[in-house]
DNA sequence: TCCTCCTACGTCAACGTTGACGTAACCGAG
DNA sequence: CTCGGTTACGTCAACGTTGACGTAGGAGGA
């Protein structure tokens, strides 16, 4: 069998030959373009089905005056993780309503690969695209916008204007938790982040600050930890936090593994049920852990759909202002972060 | 600010006029090609900056001899299950390396889909495809083959010649699975799985009776439910199962989902520390439950790996016979396989 | 000195498709 | 019967790029 079949594809020419007609009729039957008798019609479609002739799109979209490939580039941190692979999908869906296709990529979040990514996508004339933006600066993203290319943010903003973006309520939901916590009478409330380099991370601890605040409890210095990336980096940071004299009684994880590494602490300890623990981003079975986690679940579908919805309707040239949608994020209670303080000081 | 830029991309015409030379020689610089002397590139190479030239991929891989789109196609069941983005990133990894992006879509399992995506990546000439075959007949995949696109089925092997696959030790696994269970003294070993119309499922139901035959026990019918398409289908078959007059004292589930609901009735039970279960695929945080889920792991970046090879090989013009290769999975013993039948009848 | 070979370019056409435009045949109205 | 309009085609060139091939000029050998 031959793998590498040396076949040549039928073209155009190849059914106008069989069906005696114009290379250009043949364009017409194929797009569904009037001009074309219905004798003729079938005929082409006839010699079209017997050669097995499938339409270039590459030779197409060159020629075309809209100059669309019907493809959006799909840029995000890591595709095997299930905040990202589920954005994909709902990005995928929407795209696929509008017959476009998604060439998808994971940038690591690292700048580099991520402008190397961008160029593979552009050399590729994707018809727009959909970023998670890596951290640090933007230029490349920038850059590429300004060429003209149709660009869509999701999870973080653009650090440059005339661009749209897709965010969830990093803060308030952050917040919110945060007075959760605070309300059944934790005073002593840890943050664990992300990269600061992060927008999220950013935008939740500042929900963290506000809650606080906003509870009346002061700030302890020594209960914040950031730029815990990987499970890993927060297990350590978890348990020097609970090995502090006076430790705290509730957690906030700003972040899916960030929420794992502190579990596994906790269970470590054997004092999952006596600390509270709120994680930000839901996590499968997260309910059916013993206490359930409690967390703030973004609304992840919403978010891919607003982000298609956004991309589709810049590449089919709406000009409006740019637009920063918020896709509401919602604490979903399970037990974690129901925990009271177990012994007041 | 215009989202749907209207300036025209650069092309080398204009780098060609810019740096008063030919497009061809532009074309040798680009592709740093000999046959352009040391200041001639220099003066491309600043045209080019100064333009913001980027090459068309697209016109490029339609003039070229190879034809090459340095594209693959990934047509999976469902990009948001971790396993088939786990897969993904496997491959997209792999692809990377050889300066080659992935079109991924979901079939969801669906034939008819399937073959509409198979379409589209086809018209954008794909170098090649790497597909988990939906359940039932294999003709769009077949005929596509046929066509001579390179092609490797993961997960699932071709019901056709001529084709490489992937897949990995479904049959031993389960039944090294349901032997661990039985040299624990169990009898009645439940057997859930997921649409008969797989060839996994297909493949670990057999494992299942290999192991009862190995183990002298005999099949007790009413204990095999299959079609559990999802984890609701998946909780009211266990609780059928556990409200029999003989129940099960084991159960194995042969595939994520239908764990996940088996584990939820479990629990809902509280028997979750009476019964065994060993589960087929790994999934987040399986160790973290109480008690831990003993499972079959399967190699995913170890069968994202090996396809991604197989399929550049292909595309590389290798013309081996095909290869069925096999990547071994292991059993996980967490403590929910590892219970012992509780009272003896 | 003349011829050959090589290097560094350029010219031209073609990849598969479609936009712009041309034209022959036919139709209905005046 | 003529004229304007419409329908159903065809012709040609171009999208951005590269393969095949041509050529001018210089280097080098006999």
């Amino acid at each position: 069998m031959d793998q590498a079949g040396e076949r040549r594809e039928p073209t155009m020419r190849d059914v106008a030959a069989l069906a005696k007609v114009s290379t250009k009729t043949v364009s017409r039957v194929i797009n569904d373009l009037p001009g074309a008798g219905p004798e003729v019609v079938e005929r082409v479609r006839a010699a079209a089905r017997s050669l097995g002739y499938r339409p270039n799109l590459t030779a197409s979209s060159l020629r075309r005056s809209d100059r669309r490939s019907a493809t959006i580039g799909v840029l995000f941190e890591d595709l095997s993780n299930p905040f990202d692979s589920a954005l994909l999908r709902a990005v995928e869906d929407r795209a696929r309503h509008n017959g476009v296709l998604v060439l998808a990529g994971s940038s690591e979040d690292d700048r580099t690969l991520q402008g190397e990514l961008l160029v593979s996508l552009s050399a590729r004339r994707v018809d727009g695209v959909v970023v998670m933006a890596a951290g640090g600066h933007q230029d490349a993203l920038q850059q590429e916008r300004e060429r003209g290319t149709p660009m869509v943010l999701v999870d973080r903003p653009p650090t440059f204007g005339g661009t749209d973006c897709v965010t969830t309520t990093n803060r308030e939901s952050s917040r919110e938790a945060v007075l959760q916590l605070a309300s059944l009478g934790h005073r002593d409330i840890a943050f664990l982040g992300d990269r600061r380099t992060l927008w999220t991370s950013q935008e939740r601890y500042t929900g963290y600050l506000e809650g606080l605040a906003q509870a009346g409890l002061t700030l302890r210095e020594e209960l914040v930890r950031t730029d815990l990336h990987g499970a890993d980096l927060a297990e350590t940071a978890a348990t020097e936090l609970l090995d502090l004299d006076r430790p705290p009684s509730a957690l906030f994880t700003a972040q899916n593994l960030v929420t794992v590494g502190a579990m596994r602490v906790l269970r470590a300890r054997d004092q999952q049920h006596l600390i509270a623990l709120i994680g930000f981003d839901d996590f499968p079975l997260a309910d059916m852990l013993e206490p359930g986690i409690t967390v703030v679940r973004q609304d992840v579908p919403g978010l891919g759909r607003k982000a298609a919805e956004l991309i589709f309707a810049r590449i089919d040239g709406d000009t409006s202002p740019p637009v920063h949608a918020v896709v509401p994020a919602a604490l979903v209670r399970r037990g974690s972060g129901e925990i009271a303080p177990s012994a007041p000081r």
